[in-house]
DNA sequence: GTGGTCTAGACCACA
DNA sequence: GTGGTCTAGACCACA
């Protein structure tokens, strides 16, 4: 179980907000595969959402192979599995890596700074799902 | 002055990367405060861009305090001054480390290897202005 | 450029039946890495269809390494790429070929007739886009 | 008889993976035309699914003249017979290798990997009825 | 003009 | 009840 929120007009589009925070859940361990997720319907009301967002967001995770969805029953946390190819997991690494400096160097922030709050957020890191 | 220039195709918007290169380019003190920028439709020639994402890329500078606008003149490399409170600052510093380490689960990659990507991608980093 | 077309009540979505014409056009030869596609209200108009089906079907094949898009510019044909990894490889062309003899079996076909029917195909083919 | 079994979350539906299996278990020997099956409530017991799905398969089979439904009778294996037209039947295999290839065109597999793939699972396949 | 996101709402497929 | 697909239509982001 994992008590998910969303913040409308953060920028970052509701449907990509579940997924981030779904990963995040797994990484964090309070998500566990084969586990259920609340349905549809039920996550929508409760984000009040529509449907079709998080139906969105669920769908991607299966696509990334983080959910499995079994028609008719419902969506389940998937067991860990390596989707992604080397070259591509590289080239997705560089590419949020660039994009977290950007930010920093936005901030005024140094590389020693970067690499304390980096540190920070690793603690009790569960990467690796 | 500063040779700036952009990747299409890229992943990140046009706007932000001349948004992020007039940043970068005065931390490395290739644009100097008073310095005046080449003119909108100057800059999206040389570019070969929309003029519109020029625009609107001098126009979250100016917002941002780091371009400054005089009516009929140009536009200005604006002083050097910190423009994020500290509050806004850690906030926006948080959710950019998320959504970085969000990715890096979703590619399970373990704390090390986040660190080691980091640590790479940090050497010969020109951080913040 | 490539004569798309979708027949509806086929029982295959019509998204993926976008996306599937385009991944063979491709392995066919008849779109080239680079190459601007239809845009997506464009193509709509054109296949009857609404533009959030193909939008859909357009993201899909981002994700999947297929298509590029450039926001503002229009969809392209990516570069090839290996998304997808060695064990997701399998897993998946495991799967489709599991779904195809179960149709072969169901129609009576022996093994004889099976490999008469694929080698047929693979005249011409260029797969490994 | 025959001892059915079926894969929750494998992808195919169960009402599918049902109907595949009466129709090999008839191609195999198993289950000889005229025999009974077993009833839509005790099969869905064993097989611990809704008698919802059994019914659907049951009456797909039916449909396709693999099994009769004899009014209050039960459920029986039909006597063998072509069920499908030619032009249905190679219709149907052509849209069947299409997907097929699809898939593999999408994972970069090129025409030698498909038949060295196909070749490996026709290996102790036992094709149509 | 081009793609992206979201909603409301309908209808289907599966269990 | 659960997920999946599709439409109509609005509105935003980017060039």
């Amino acid at each position: 179980m994992i008590p998910l929120q969303v913040a409308t007009g953060s920028g970052t589009p509701i449907y990509r907000q579940i997924h981030e925070q779904v990963v995040r859940g797994i990484a964090a361990g309070n998500l566990s595969p084969g586990e259920q997720m609340p349905s549809v319907r039920v996550l929508a009301e409760r984000l009040l959402v529509n449907p079709n967002t998080v139906a969105r967001a669920y769908s991607d995770l299966v696509r990334d192979g983080v959910l499995e969805s079994r028609h008719g029953r419902g969506v389940f946390v998937g067991e860990r599995r390596q989707v992604f190819s080397a070259a591509e997991r590289s080239r997705r690494l560089e590419r949020a890596i660039e994009t977290f400096l950007g930010e920093a160097a936005l901030l005024n922030l140094g590389a020693e700074q970067v690499r304390e709050a980096v540190e920070r957020k690793l603690k009790g890191w569960r990467g690796g799902r």
